[in-house]
DNA sequence: CCGATGTCACAAAACCTTCATAAAACTGCA
DNA sequence: TGCAGTTTTATGAAGGTTTTGTGACATCGG
């Protein structure tokens, strides 16, 4: 698994919920749907289990065992490592009460029960979606190249580049490691996919339009080839 | 404790909510945050409210009993003691379309459940800043575009400019994060709700409605469409 | 009836991949 | 060192594919 990216395999789930019926209903139908499942049974299961597996999303009943739901998403939220993690609580009806308050808590979403699968399954992808969509924020820089996440624009200097959605992502990957060569077959790996087949001649082609975008005039070539191993962002084309 | 503006002493907000406990959470953020809470759980009980403590700003839930919420808006312009008072309406995030409506009927601005709080205080700030500051802004702008939120209307530069409801609120939502780029899912979450399902491609339908709505002969475009990304206001649509 | 909306099918762009060929870099050897 | 052969990379163009723009249409609620 390369770099930091946002849900290309199974998204990870944690089911913590006390009542087995549910839970096993659960875990059935998000299998189903693509998810990996893991359970816990109580507040300390849960908060053992997050820091072990490192879910994607948390489904957090309200009524537990040893440690109450809101309990748990204090921790959650405390710990920096599992501050973003999305929670959703899952709250009984006559006591909506709670649900409210566990927003309150830090909850991202709250659904209470009994809910139907459509229903939960809109909000864990919406929630997964803007988890991996947030943290691309900020921004790049190498040399005189600028890449702004969000705005999903690059500059060299003050110029605007205009990049095809390949060229954008080849060089995002390329700045998150300056200096360091690549394979054809890495870039593909990373920027293409795992199991996308492409000709590694490829890359060449996507590394010309890059240059092609970021050079213009008689700037320096900030893409150094390196024969027979790769290429690379640098300074130094030499 | 907003930032001492011309509300001398605490301002005073009054939440009309039958949901107790939504009512609850927000009283304790609200007192936390500085404000008088005062409380009304239904239309009736609302207008008396207002007459009678003169609140310096109203949250309207929109499903309310005996006075639908709409209604009491609608109450609250009629007399020319209250026309000026701002009113945020609150909403289920599944009738939006109704936030709409009760935009209409002259809701100074709408959010909707489940909101946080940092959101609903930006809000509150910002209406109370206008009507203390007399013709401060419940507007937003950028470029040349110009959205009235009290008044539900969008000029480009000083040409009225009409949108349909869904137009109106995927506007707002990108003016409220400009030259941001959001993907087609993230604009159904934001702008048509989490569990609504709608073609993804639908998006780009109101897109195109709204920039034949905001380019008339020859002026810029102002929404820039990012391939593989998704859509953005943006002054350079390059 | 009208305006607003979600979908489709088709047109128009923008983009990717591949291939053939040119250019460059390296190699071994005289 | 210079040369011819070999390997690797650069480049331009072509063809196919994916993504987006657009107009039309059926629906729905007022």
């Amino acid at each position: 698994m390369p770099e930091g990216f946002s849900h290309p395999a199974k998204p990870k789930v944690l089911i913590v919920e006390d009542e087995a019926a549910l839970a096993t209903m659960l875990r059935y139908n998000l299998e189903k749907q693509g998810f990996a499942v893991e359970e816990a049974g109580d507040g300390q299961e849960a908060l053992l289990c997050i820091s072990e597996r490192e879910p994607d999303i948390v489904l957090l009943d309200w009524m537990l065992p040893t440690l109450s739901g809101i309990e748990v998403c204090r921790q959650i939220r405390r710990s920096s490592a599992t501050r973003d993690l999305p929670v959703i609580m899952v709250t009984a009806r006559n006591d909506e009460q709670d649900a409210v308050r566990g927003l309150n808590t830090g909850a991202d979403d709250y659904i209470t029960k009994p809910f139907n699968m459509e229903a939960l399954l809109a909000r864990m992808r919406a929630l997964l979606r803007r988890a991996s969509g947030g943290s691309g924020k900020g921004r790049r820089e190498f040399h005189d190249i600028v890449m702004d996440l969000s705005s999903h624009r690059v500059y060299r200097g003050t110029r605007p580049v205009h990049l095809g959605p390949t060229e954008y992502r080849l060089l995002d990957f390329l700045m998150q490691h300056p200096r360091r060569v690549f394979a054809r077959e890495e870039l593909l790996d990373a920027v293409w996919g795992v199991d996308i087949h492409v000709e590694p001649r490829t890359v060449d082609v996507h590394i010309r339009r890059l240059r092609k975008a970021l050079n213009v005039g008689n700037e320096t070539d900030l893409v150094r080839t390196v024969r027979a191993a790769g290429y690379a962002l640098d300074t130094e084309t030499l």
